[in-house]
RNA sequence: GCGGGUGUGGCGGAAUUGGCAGACGCGCCAGACUUAGGAUCUGGUGUCCUCGACGUGCAGGUUCGACCCCUGUCACCCGCACCA
């Protein structure tokens, strides 16, 4: 009897779905369990290999959460604002509401297709005027604290894209979007005051339950580092020149400053600058380089002395020569660092290139090799003499520094505030009015949604302007505060907008009075578990904490972490071992293999292929291999035998893989949970029949990773109900014991021989039944047994002489 | 440069955390059934020439015993990167 898995599984879809099998229950008296995965982008492609492998961790989970009794919500939406909509949509002249609406359908069909148990009475879709209406109120909320704001600073700009990108979409350099150069443009952008929350975010992962590396990423973007501001005074002026430092105790150690190119000040005092043209043209050819080529040249010291203006060091009152070199990024800090060449590797590559002073404050090393970076005792320091321990000398100048009024310890972060708007047509309208009155005015929220208005020509504007700012009837408006003429803001919030709280969404889809209900919020927060890519750790992750964090400071939330537990999956590479890519024609579409091998196999290969979180590549006969399991499946009907229990055989077998896939889905050690079946399956076929209550605990194991045939299978053999709600299996401890077991048995750590013997036989059994091993003999005999080494149930090791 | 990780058959990967290395699957080999097999089933499959020896990137060490722990070293992957 062939068996039709298309015919299988699309019955049990639509089974499904009429039932209900899938809804969470808002009140109920189970524990909840919330699993959520990254809702798709829905671009044209369609889905992805990796969507399925991403979706099918906490698939197998919640459909295995749902059997142990938990009420589970499983959600899924889309996030379907962007650019590649935009762009699309401005290529075929379709408009981006069209493209969404059409991709999102062909999603959702693909999804139900692979039969993930998702509540679909709960799905969202960023881009629907319900849902972004209550992402602006967000952003008003922070709008209102402060947290939002604008300002002209450089910020990362891309030229193609024509859009400002925030340090998290612009990492290494490039365009997280279409990986072009970024440049720094200087510009009046808006704002989300993220740092304002850097220390929040950092010490909420002490609370959470996230993989090591995901945390660890976290803790370096946002990369917290303590230390002193110091005010160096700029001699005959009444200016001062502030600088962070790290190290404040080598203070002695200064023997020239740094400013970055775009410090302010060089503006500020240029008349008084001897040599304000050399000066001019460095200026500009810093200008001139991207972000990334100025990181490139690590090796390369560049800079100009400035002549005029020199500092004053607070410490000995000595004057210093400074200069304006482009190893200072104007982004970090203040701009300025006080340079302590003996101790700082930059600081002694310019100092040795340009001929300065280099003074040794911390014992140690070799000045005419390298710069000392490590500990030592404190020389040439005035009061700080003699100290040896960093962390007293530093906190005895900070001290110092305090008194004086010249300086105060200080913190700063790697992570900058959060760019927030884009000049780009497809993405939520900031809710804020520009008046020439009051200033800037927040939409009030009875008047949001700020709809996105109807237009037909989406291209951006060459000055890099938003599509918006074409459209007369929308920038034209009144002040909600004074009723004057006033314009509307243009720019649209940037892709990560939606996605920072979509979470909250799901637990209430269709509140139109809150973005949801408190009750329900308190009911199913925290996220119990939450899956998704390591590329969005530095970027949605820390977003949508950040947003959490605001609205629990707000009292919106109950939780003041978003996400109780973090996993990732590992990509799925082609089948050349390459990142999957258009462009290398190496990309799987999971709907080919969903055709020719059922949504089962899909789902067990993708989660069989190789560590979870690992990457691995694509191999069509490993697929074919799931096929052959789940035939062999199939077969197990053509021999059932009468019995509620398990054979003789069989029965410490049968227990001993309930354990084990009991404990690998739960650590997400999927191949092995699946292996483990493979190999009871072997064991099953070997013995050619099955009882009918092995039957039952084998569809109960395999239900979560191929709920399709075992919901067949179940309906053949006669057992109750669906599937769904059929409890897991348990286990015996006691009986995944067997009653003979295989102890192997070395002589001086070399295999000699296997012992089958009794589990229960006592030590000096086992031992004389080794000695007397026909295949132990030759090596003892006549020998003298010095040691025997007996490790109960594992093995015997005798050293003789 | 800093941080994290990984090195095991022809391939993807197992190994109860110090106790039979290579589970499971792919591939390959042989056989069976077949007009046929890129279907199915059965058996085999780490390397070396047999008894046996050797085998978890490399070199040492600890231990009765090491893929696992320690020291050194090499290679690759990921993240951050002139962060003061």
């Amino acid at each position: 009897m062939e068996y039709n898995f298309s015919e299988v599984e699309a019955k049990w879809q639509a089974k499904w779905e009429e039932s209900g099998a899938f809804h969470a229950e808002d009140r109920s008296d189970k524990k909840k369990f919330y699993a959520l995965v990254e809702f798709p982008y829905p671009s044209g492609a369609g889905m992805h290999v990796g969507h399925i492998k991403a979706y099918s961790g906490l698939e197998v989970i919640s459909r295995k959460r749902r059997m142990d009794g938990y009420n589970v919500m499983f959600p899924i939406g889309f996030d379907a604002f962007g650019l590649p909509t935009e762009n699309y949509a401005i290529k075929t002249g379709t408009h981006p509401r069209t493209v969404t609406d059409t991709n999102i359908k062909n999603f959702t069909s693909q999804l139900k297709r692979v039969g993930f148990s998702f509540d679909w009475s709960r799905v969202i879709d960023t881009t629907e005027e319900d849902y972004y209406k209550w992402t602006q109120w967000i952003f008003l909320k922070m709008f209102e604290q402060g947290l939002a704001f604008r300002d002209k600073t450089l910020v990362n700009y891309c030229p193609s894209c024509k859009v400002v990108l925030s340090n998290e979409d612009s990492q290494g350099g490039k365009c997280d979007i279409c990986h072009s150069d970024v440049i720094q443009k200087s510009k009046d952008v808006w704002y989300l005051r993220i740092t304002e929350y850097a220390d929040k975010l950092l010490q909420g992962l002490e609370q959470v339950d996230y993989l090591p590396n995901v945390k660890m990423q976290q803790v370096n973007w946002i990369g917290k580092s303590t230390g002193a501001f110091v005010n160096f005074s700029l001699k005959d002026t009444d200016e001062t020149l502030r600088i962070y430092t790290t190290r404040p105790d080598t203070l002695f150690g200064v023997t020239f400053m740094v400013m970055a190119p775009e410090h302010p000040l060089l503006d500020k005092y240029r008349d008084r600058i001897a040599n304000a043209d050399a000066l001019d043209a460095y200026r500009a050819e810093c200008a001139k380089k991207t972000e990334f080529e100025r990181t490139q040249l690590v090796k390369d010291k560049t800079g100009v002395c400035i002549n005029g203006l020199s500092a004053i060091n607070p410490v000995n009152g000595k004057e210093i020569p400074i200069y304006v070199a482009d190893y200072v990024m104007m982004g970090y800090g203040t701009g300025a660092i006080m340079a302590v060449p003996a101790h700082d590797e930059r600081d002694y590559a310019f100092a040795k290139k340009f001929g300065i002073d280099i003074i040794q404050v911390i014992k140690g090393g070799d000045l005419n090799e390298s710069a000392y970076t490590g500990d030592g005792e404190m020389i040439n320091s005035d009061f700080l003499n003699g100290y040896t321990n960093k962390k007293d000398s530093i906190e005895k100048m900070a001290q110092w520094l305090t008194e004086k009024g010249i300086g105060e310890k200080g913190v700063q972060y790697k992570m900058k505030d959060w760019a927030f708007n884009r000049q780009r047509y497809w993405g939520e309208p900031i809710p804020i009015v520009h008046c020439p009155h009051c200033g800037m005015v927040g939409v009030p929220y009875d008047q949001l949604p700020l709809r996105l208005p109807k237009v037909t020509n989406f291209e951006p504007g060459s000055d890099g302007e938003s599509p918006l700012a074409k459209i007369e009837q929308y920038v034209n408006c009144k002040c909600p505060k004074c009723g004057a003429d006033a314009k509307r803001e243009t720019d649209t919030m940037p892709q990560w907008a939606g996605s920072s709280w979509y979470f909250l969404r799901y637990i209430d889809p269709n509140n139109a009075e809150a973005l949801a209900d408190p009750e329900k919020l308190k009911y199913w927060l925290p996220v119990d578990w939450y899956n998704g890519g390591m590329e969005h750790v530095t970027r949605h992750m820390i977003y949508s904490r950040f947003w959490h964090h605001f609205l629990y400071d707000q009292g919106i939330v109950p939780t003041q972490e978003p996400y109780a537990k973090r996993t990732a999956q590992g990509l799925i590479l082609g089948p050349d071992g390459d990142k999957m890519s258009k462009s290398k024609g190496n990309v799987v579409d999971p709907n080919d293999v969903v055709n020719v091998y059922g949504a089962d196999v899909l789902r067990l290969y993708v989660l069989f292929m190789g560590d979870y979180e690992k990457a691995a590549p694509w191999s069509e006969s490993s697929v074919r291999g799931c096929k052959r399991y789940i035939d062999r499946v199939w077969n197990l009907m053509e021999n059932v035998t009468d019995g509620d229990g398990y054979s003789a055989e069989l029965e410490s077998a049968f227990h001993k893989t309930v354990r084990k896939v009991t404990s690998d889905i739960e650590n997400m050690k999927f191949n092995t949970a699946i292996a483990a079946l493979m190999t009871l399956m072997n064991d099953i076929s070997a013995k050619g029949s099955i009882t009918k209550g092995e039957l039952k605990t084998y569809l109960s194991l395999l239900n979560p990773f191929a709920p399709h045939i075992t919901e067949e299978m179940w309906e053949r053999a006669g057992f109750e109900g669906m599937m769904v709600t059929a409890p897991w299996p348990e286990y015996d401890e006691a009986k995944t014991v067997d009653k003979e077991i295989e102890i192997p048995v070395q002589v001086c750590g070399k295999l000699r021989s296997v012992l089958k013997i009794a589990a229960d036989a006592d030590k000096d059994t086992i031992l004389a039944a080794a000695k007397a091993d026909p295949k132990v003999l030759p090596y003892i005999d006549g020998k003298a047994v010095v040691k025997e080494i007996f490790v109960p149930n594992k093995m015997v090791n005798l050293i003789v002489k």
